[in-house]
DNA sequence: ATTATTTAACTGGTATGATCAGCTGACCAA
DNA sequence: TTGGTCAGCTGATCATACCAGTTAAATAAT
């Protein structure tokens, strides 16, 4: 099913190694073999070897000293929330209890200040983009159309708050949204049919009405966080394990 | 007083390219130089440029492809939490008014939630690492030492959480929190003074209170917010501009 | 003339192999 | 013991090939 995008090789080595950063493989503190060994160990020209530490360091997954030995870091000391997507997926595409229960409360906690801020700073302007969203939302059942229509609620009302912060932040979760998608499309859906909250909260946001909306905001995505929690613990028993089902990365 | 840290080469070409890039010299969708082009231009081997180039797909402001020219991204509309150190302070060290009321806006929004987690999850033992801080912030007037003792008591309260995504999020903010640093010791004097809503706050998650500790932390925030905006709003109208002070980067 | 195809000249990706530069510890001399 | 020297690690940079996609201009087929 995946497209026949080639993977070059500096990128593949990338993943190897953050991937054994990320579920602890190598641990916290751990020196990596030298530039030179682990090139000829993985069969690679020592320059891919060099990109691929190069991004782990964009990333604050390692620390690279001239001279000295390249040792991983503590992510979840240093790390931003850029790490999230590789986070919250393990390597067989399962869903990790932790970090999806966070990034729901995470959600929960902006969304509401996202709306208010949409109502101050974008008002009309933005509603006039949310109106035809939520008419198309209310003509649909499908569960995957709502749940694309909803993003794109959302997206344009982060837009409309007019904080950059906010937008990056927005980037940050939509990363490991996305490689969640299809697991959410069901476990969501109760979100995604309360049309008409939305609907009002276009409302509230064309009017300007910061409290409401924000109330708005916080009732609807309580939805969702009720659900997916639901979800979590209920998996949770089942499998005594720490993640739930399975989804593939591709979408669009 | 800056340390003698030397950078290197492809740090120097990444700084540069991003510079241009985040102050939009180079617009979202340009095609950037070729690698031999850009390596010549610079005066430096093509692996260093590769090399830059990396991390800035890694920070997604570019998108390479194979065969084709490289390409500036929108960031905005792409780009994580992890742009926001650059974004914050542009290249004469000023801070840039804009993200910082986003910031100020993302911190109060997140510190209720997060406090209100550390006491559901954290508690006593949580508690027992923040009584310390609270008792030594009692008995300091210096700024600077009560900042320090701030930062340190919020590291402790999110870490309390337990929420990896709270702590991603920590971090991200942190890493423009610390290259304001200076700047902000004043600002938010009125803040790291209300210590008897810190201590009360302390108690709170020690007894796991967690709607009390979403109020005080709250209420305690919103302070710095407040100084933070007047601050804000002041230098605006004075000098009309869009940056505030001056900060080095330097700390510890 | 228009369309399809080839091809040449870009682009980034990988490979060698050498050299420069910072760190570390073993060794030797004061 | 103290201090310096030096050999042998490490990463950083370089030069020069060549491989592999992309693109557009030149060419061939319609």
């Amino acid at each position: 099913m995946d497209s026949i995008q080639k993977i070059s090789i500096s990128e593949q080595v990338y993943l190897q190694l953050r991937e054994r950063i990320l579920k602890k493989v190598l641990p916290v503190g751990t020196e990596l073999p030298s530039e030179r060994e682990l090139s000829e160990t993985l069969g690679v020209n020592r320059g891919a070897v060099r990109e691929a530490i190069k991004r782990l360091q964009q990333a604050r997954l390692v620390r690279v000293r001239h001279g000295g030995a390249t040792q991983v870091e503590n992510f979840e000391a240093e790390g931003g929330l850029e790490l999230l997507p590789s986070l919250m997926m393990n390597n067989k595409g399962q869903l990790d209890l932790e970090v999806a229960r966070g990034i729901v409360a995470l959600r929960e906690a902006l969304a509401p200040v996202v709306a208010g801020q949409a109502a101050l700073n974008g008002g009309r302007s933005v509603a006039n983009f949310l109106g035809p969203i939520v008419e198309r939302m209310q003509t649909t059942s499908k569960p995957e159309s709502l749940q694309e229509l909803a993003f794109q609620f959302w997206a344009h009302v982060v837009q409309g708050s007019g904080n950059v912060v906010f937008k990056l932040a927005f980037n940050s979760m939509n990363q490991t949204y996305l490689a969640a998608w299809h697991t959410l499309t069901s476990v969501m859906q109760e979100e995604f049919r309360d049309v008409d909250t939305l609907s009002q909260l276009a409302q509230a946001i064309g009017a300007g009405e910061q409290r409401r909306a924000e109330v708005l905001a916080r009732q609807h995505v309580e939805l969702g966080s009720r659900a997916l929690n639901a979800a979590l613990a209920k998996s949770e028993t089942n499998h005594a394990g720490n993640s739930i089902g399975s989804a593939d990365s591709e979408r669009c």
